[in-house]
RNA sequence: GGCGGGGUAGCCAAGUGGUAAGGCAGGGCUCUGCAAAAGCCCCAUUCGUCGGUUCGAUUCCGACCCUCGCCUCCA
């Protein structure tokens, strides 16, 4: 039984094999944040499925080495620190830090290395010297460098490998008007910008003049310089196939000669409330502003990963209020299973684990592990019922729980302590319901209420918990 | 216009040439002083429409309708 992934180059399932010898060592990029605003939902579908391949891979016994650029420069970043008279540092260090936290919200393991862009220009720059003195780059009269795909052809190399592209067809648009700058060709595009006014000091010295980089090249050398000039693994949102990820492929292939990536996966985007999300529409919601709403990272990375990565899903607020349903029902089943096990210690049960592993094998199919997933808490539900369940088969059951959490990444709900003062209001509650006092015992429910916790009355007694 | 995804219950969402997972919502029941919480059970004769292939189609083929994305800012 191998994993089985999507690659975007074969367009289909295939056997995941790492390059490396050991067949262990995987090296896995995925293109991260533009750190120019807080990140908003759907950015952090795509990383939020990242962190699932990473963590299946590395439930799968493979050690991923996990690379995830941060885009430090930019025309948008340029424009920003301009109008808010601040440098680029000071204002990309303020949202990288969002992002980062956000991150970390959503519960997503870091990242081993997290290089910004304009740590790694020197390798830029090297890369574009490789690609001029190889005759694929030129230098236009505006001192810009830009890429050009006929050579590249020329080469014997493919452009158009994740997309299929029909140059002829093209609709020639506004957009590529404006990014017109002295290109030999419409579909060439830049390695190195030469410096404007409007970028004030944002610029670098270069064999070619001042200036900055472009977009694509940054991923290229980054990416190559962490993981190697070939690589196993390449994630990224749907839409940076194209220009983006053929691009690099392009600078990265025409530099080196080698085979750049083999495995790509795209994340689909999503809709949010049905539409796409927009400003306008008032479905446009950051991390913080779903925060904000009183709901928590973990219910937004449980909505986040119930659907396929490759179909577009559809988040809506519903759904979120229905994540927090479905995880306490999880979270129930959990506590009452450590109460069965106590002290009983067990190997993780293998059934859970090996459907649960058929499952995402199949290209990560994440919602055949919901179901999975929950057939096994109404199992355990029904077996804790009857009085069924041994400590050894709770403890097993727990066991195999830790492992398909380390993939699923949910964690245990922080158990919230109750401050003394209310334990001691419901113990007084238990002694006025013992001595059938409901009148004062209701009040003393309701005054519990009021200061934020619910009462549940179990078999085993009554308990505290957050509303 | 070119290319590529989708349309499965009230909502979200898997899946298969042999008769439809799972979650949420809803309904019933158990427990309870009552309630809440929790648990159990029920909940699509049917998979966008129309044709075709087949013993059999939601699945394969064709046409059509709707929808989303990419086509050089983009997760």
């Amino acid at each position: 039984m191998a994993v089985r992934l999507f690659n975007t180059l074969t367009r289909s399932a295939q056997p995941f094999a790492p390059l490396d010898s050991d067949g262990k060592t995987v090296g896995m990029y995925c293109c991260g944040p533009t750190v120019h605003d807080f990140a908003h939902i759907g950015n952090f579908r795509t990383f939020v499925f990242a962190d699932l391949v990473r963590r299946y891979l590395e439930f799968r016994g493979y050690a991923v080495r996990h690379v995830m650029n941060i885009t430090d420069v930019e025309d948008k970043i340029i424009r920003r620190v301009r109008e808010a008279g601040t440098t680029l540092r000071e204002f990309t260090g303020r949202y990288e830090a969002a992002f980062l936290q956000d991150f970390d919200t959503l519960l997503c393991l870091r990242p081993h290395a997290t290089p910004r862009a304009t740590e790694f220009i020197a390798e830029m720059i090297e890369l574009i010297a490789r690609l001029i003195e190889r005759g694929i780059a030129y230098r236009a009269p505006d001192g810009s460098v830009y890429f050009s795909i006929d050579k590249y052809r020329g080469c014997g190399c493919k452009y158009g490998q994740l997309v299929k592209l029909n140059f002829d067809a093209m609709r020639v648009g506004d957009r590529v008007a404006s990014d017109e700058y002295e290109k030999e060709s419409l579909a060439d595009f830049a390695l190195w910008k030469a410096r404007v006014p409007e970028d004030g000091d944002i610029a670098w010295p270069s064999p070619w003049g001042e200036g900055r980089p472009g977009w694509h090249i940054e991923c290229s050398a980054m990416s190559m310089k962490l993981l190697g000039e070939s690589f196993d693994l390449h994630l990224g949102g749907e839409d940076l196939a194209f220009p983006h990820h053929e691009d690099e492929i392009a600078q990265s292939e025409g530099a080196t000669g080698r085979p750049f990536v083999r495995h790509w996966m795209h994340g689909a985007h999503l809709l949010v409330e049905g539409k796409k999300m927009s400003k306008s529409l008032g479905n446009y919601f950051t991390l913080r502003d779903l925060l904000a709403k009183g709901c928590t990272g973990r219910e937004i990375r449980y909505l986040l990963i119930t659907s396929h990565y490759r179909e577009s899903f559809n988040f809506t607020l519903d759904g979120l209020a229905g994540a927090r349903t479905a995880l306490a029902r999880i979270d129930e089943c959990l506590a009452k299973l450590r109460e069965t096990a106590a002290a009983a210690h067990a190997p993780a049960n293998a059934a859970l684990l090996e459907q649960f592993t058929a499952a995402l094998d199949e290209d990560l199919n994440i919602s055949a592990a919901w179901a999975v997933i929950f057939d096994w808490v109404r199992d355990c539900n029904r077996a804790i019922a009857t009085g069924q369940l041994t400590p050894v088969a709770a403890a097993a059951a727990l066991g195999a729980w830790e492992r398909v959490d380390s993939v699923i990444g949910i964690g245990n709900k922080a158990e919230a302590e109750a401050p003394a003062g209310l334990l001691a209001l419901l113990e007084e509650r238990n002694a006025a319901r013992k001595a059938k006092d409901f009148k004062r015992a209701d009040v003393l429910r309701d005054e519990l209420k009021s200061q934020g916790w619910a009462i549940e009355d179990t078999p085993k007694g009554a308990r505290l918990k957050p509303l």
